[in-house]
DNA sequence: GCAACCAATGAAAACAATTTCCGACAGTTT
DNA sequence: AAACTGTCGGAAATTGTTTTCATTGGTTGC
């Protein structure tokens, strides 16, 4: 028995009516005699009948399933993002089909056809290079719904995000007021071109009349705590030592966290640390983590409605529209 | 222009040949002449043709589509999981669809059944109850690949994991090897009869002629730091207080460590600490955790490769087989 | 010079559902 | 009794692909 396919028409054989009647009947259309229909709904039953979705969406020209790419899922704000979805799709009734792109734009790319070829009826991204949009805009201009989940004036495309800009700078400012005139930068996205935070950065020390100093951005080439470990290490190595450390996201904040700690360096006294993202360990670090809040829940379920948006739109989508919600940021022991 | 569809109809209507000789010709049948091969690839390719993976999917009976169901995508473990299947099944040229049941049996059901109206070649799950596998059964015996992230060897369906009754064994008695007779557990698995690391923690007692006291386990109610947190707070608040604490996950214990740091509690003269997975903050955690290690990586290999397997055999599943894998010790300054 | 063969292509039938249209029959109206 | 209406159900077309089987027209072999 290979994988016990039940078809309507082995419902209608069984109960002597056509499959025209019975796929009418297990769809509950008024058409059918409420007689008729609990004959064939307790037929269907019995024979334990699961509609094939990929017949019916061949004929519908909808698979209601979306595609979710993310670049990788053990960033946990990427992981929450996956979690809150999954979730607001499964309330709508879509499927997610999930793939990672493993931060290279080749594979998103491949990515991204996968997703089409399976038809997928709209996609949400998290794209490797927030400026690497040349293979998305096309599928816009096809009126394939396509949502991003960064926020790119320039894209031509939705996009829903956080404003890191906004984030990048609240944070700086905050160190700066806090009295910091050399304030280190951990840097896991500058190599992707995902410019933002550091943007942020360089425009709250403009404000301040605090000259840009090179030295005290450090590539981490990672975003992972050990990246953060050494980041802080070759940071703190230099000749000019940072009184204070913003950080890419919490990962590498823990990571630094940890160097301190091995190194004897006070915290937030002798170094003061401010993670971003507010992912869950923040505040359960020693000390908890300041850090700048990335609204996961808000973005996953903007994104999702702004998508469910397009897909409703159909024909001719609306113009693209860029949704920036603006971080606030969370004070606790580091800094 | 909705969703531009260019279908292998449109090919033949352009070259001028038939759409069987287009599909024949674009998956390189010898059959069709190079030259001709040519011609309608290079049509294709203007046309920006893409395959319907479901309309293939109707014809050939496979959608080179796997399920995965999770119970909690935030557990750090099962992230991993999830990204380490999605890559493993990509290589082979699967795609993931993915759902989360919320820990809960209803919801599983649902997911299940979802996944199998969408046509999936197999399905890889770790249940949310350990020993409701009702549900999962019939499956098998219908010759569905299914392939369990648990092991249960009474399941009679195939299952991969990590040995968690010997990892809870190893850990507790690693404990009492340091002198430790007074050892909490922090039980966040036991409300969905999830007992394997409990029942190892006993056997570990038990060998050592400790008597069990249920007072010095404590339902934390769920999985996240803070719940850690409350736990062990129980746990110390009692008159019995422990001398050491083994965690059902590393979550749990790094809330636990917090606790411990609120309360200047001293780790590891204090409190021994132990945890669970070994997750990538375990080794940045302050001190340093001690954990039972997860071998997420190896897990999933082996279970897609199982699933791999029973996807290949077809009509006649081979007996159910169960893969364990036995866990190791990761001592690190928590203990 | 004709059967046999071969290379290149096409026609049509699957696959499992939905949709459109049409027919049978019963009951009601003229 | 003819014409109309409405209910119930079925036949057939459609969706985009693959697969099986046919059909060309041109060569080859004897």
């Amino acid at each position: 028995m290979p994988k016990a396919i039940v078809r309507l028409r082995d419902i209608a054989e069984k109960t002597g009516f056509s499959t025209n009647t019975v796929s009418l009947a297990l769809r509950e259309s008024p058409r059918i005699p409420l007689e008729t229909r609990a004959i064939i709904r307790s037929a269907a039953q019995e024979l334990g009948y699961v509609p094939n979705y990929v017949a019916k969406s061949l004929v519908s020209r909808e698979t209601r399933t979306i595609g979710l790419v993310l670049t990788d899922i053990l960033n946990p704000t990427l992981t929450h993002t996956a979690q809150a979805v999954e979730i607001a799709l499964a309330e709508r009734g879509y499927g997610t089909l999930f793939a990672t792109s493993n931060n290279t734009l080749a594979e998103e790319i491949k990515v991204v056809e996968m997703f089409r070829s399976r038809q997928v009826d709209g996609i949400l991204i998290y794209p490797a290079r927030h400026h690497d949009l040349e293979h998305l805009r096309p599928l816009r201009r096809a009126n394939y719904p396509l949502v991003l989940l960064i926020a790119d004036p320039d894209a031509g495309i939705d996009g829903v995000s956080v404003n890191d800009r906004s984030g990048g700078f609240q944070a700086t400012r905050y160190l700066i007021g806090l009295g910091h005139r050399r304030i280190g930068f951990l840097d896991a996205s500058h190599p992707n071109g995902n410019d933002e935070k550091l943007e942020g950065y360089q425009e709250a020390l403009r404000q301040s009349g605090i000259p840009f100093d090179p030295d005290l951005v450090v590539a981490t080439n990672g975003h992972y705590a050990r990246h953060g470990y050494f980041g802080l290490d070759t940071l703190m190595g230099g000749p000019k030592r940072p009184t204070a450390v913003f950080s890419d996201n919490d990962s590498l904040a823990l990571g630094a966290l940890h160097w301190c700690h091995k190194h004897k360096v006070r915290i937030p006294q002798d170094l003061a640390i401010m993670g971003y993202d507010n992912i869950a360990f923040t505040e359960f670090g020693e000390p908890p983590l300041s850090t700048v809040n990335y609204d996961v829940d808000a973005v996953s379920r903007m994104a999702v409605d702004r998508l469910m948006r397009l897909i409703g739109a159909g024909d001719q989508l609306p113009e693209p529209r860029i949704t920036l919600i603006d971080p606030e940021l969370i004070i606790r022991e580091s800094t």
